[in-house]
DNA sequence: CAAGAATGTTTCGTATACGAACCTTTCGCA
DNA sequence: TGCGAAAGGTTCGTATACGAAACATTCTTG
């Protein structure tokens, strides 16, 4: 009868599959990390700045894919921790210079290995996990290549109040 | 010299591009349902009601790999906005059996035809898309099922204050 | 060189997201 | 049958996460 009975179910399959391995990775780095203060989102900050030395925010905000809105409030907690610092740069006063300190690198080499081990316990093919992530890089160059034209109308629905 | 450059490195990837990638399709999905009051958490959870017809909470955060005290206040708002129902269940009166309205129906049709509008924008490739995903749910069953015995310790870092 | 545009960051309001603690209801079993 | 354990949800505190707006600094251009 319907030679296509998952029509159009593919693609919605990929964000959901995205969606909740991410809540799920999420979960597993709490469970390694527990009651440090260490997080995947810190993890990923501390990473960059080890492979870059000197980043400004939104050079930050680029390579994770965050909002600078979201790393300001990050940023300013992991200062107070001790693992970074936050300069105005002099040449322009605009940018600030984030930059690790010796703590924030003795904290990345600990978490680093901590991932590792976690990750070690999975027990992932390797070469399905790079491939995996090649498609998942070119997935996201897509995405932010594109801005969506279609956009949702929900005719006789409530107004959109705040709150849903 | 350096035989191993990529060191674990592998894996490592596989977390970052899953965070970053999800980052990205939030932002695509919020781009495409406006200020509807849409989102991507209420489409899956619109989905699998209209896929499932009647599901509890619990039901519905395994479904959606969210926990409980995370569904609980967004099915509140969902079910102030309409779009369903919170009743206890009189069989056993710990269960709340959630159940999409009319109005969800007609919500999640309309989301799911945006939904696949812009993906259909993205063209990404059928067969790859379909492995993609395939191998993103054996991970997550992997990363569900396993529990990290390797847990991190930042010997000379300050006290894990709340803050970071 | 001054007014406006552009850039970089922060702040604010709101929505997720989780674990821990709590409450209610049900189950198990002595 | 009655009481402790277990199960199902909600609440609470905290951390992300984003867009919009505010703010300061730098650039552009007349």
């Amino acid at each position: 009868m319907n030679d296509q009975p998952e029509h159009g179910r593919l693609e919605q399959l990929l964000c959901f599959n995205v969606y909740s391995l991410n809540l799920a990775l999420s979960r597993f780095y709490k469970a390694i990390f527990g009651n440090t203060g260490m997080s995947y989102p810190k993890f990923v900050v501390l990473s960059a700045l080890e492979e870059a030395g000197s980043l400004t925010v939104s050079e930050l905000s680029r390579y994770a894919g965050m909002e600078s809105s979201t790393l300001s409030p990050l940023l300013k907690r992991m200062a107070e921790y001790g693992v970074l610092t936050r300069v105005r740069s002099p040449k322009d006063e605009r940018r600030v210079m984030i930059e690790l300190t010796d703590m924030g690198r003795e904290a990345v080499a600990k978490a680093r290995e901590a991932v590792l081990e976690g990750l070690k316990e999975l027990e992932l093919d390797p070469i399905q996990t790079d491939q995996i992530v090649k498609a998942l890089g070119m997935v996201r160059a897509r995405i932010e290549g594109v801005e969506p034209t279609y956009k949702l109308e929900l005719g006789d629905m409530p107004p959109p109040l705040p709150g849903c």
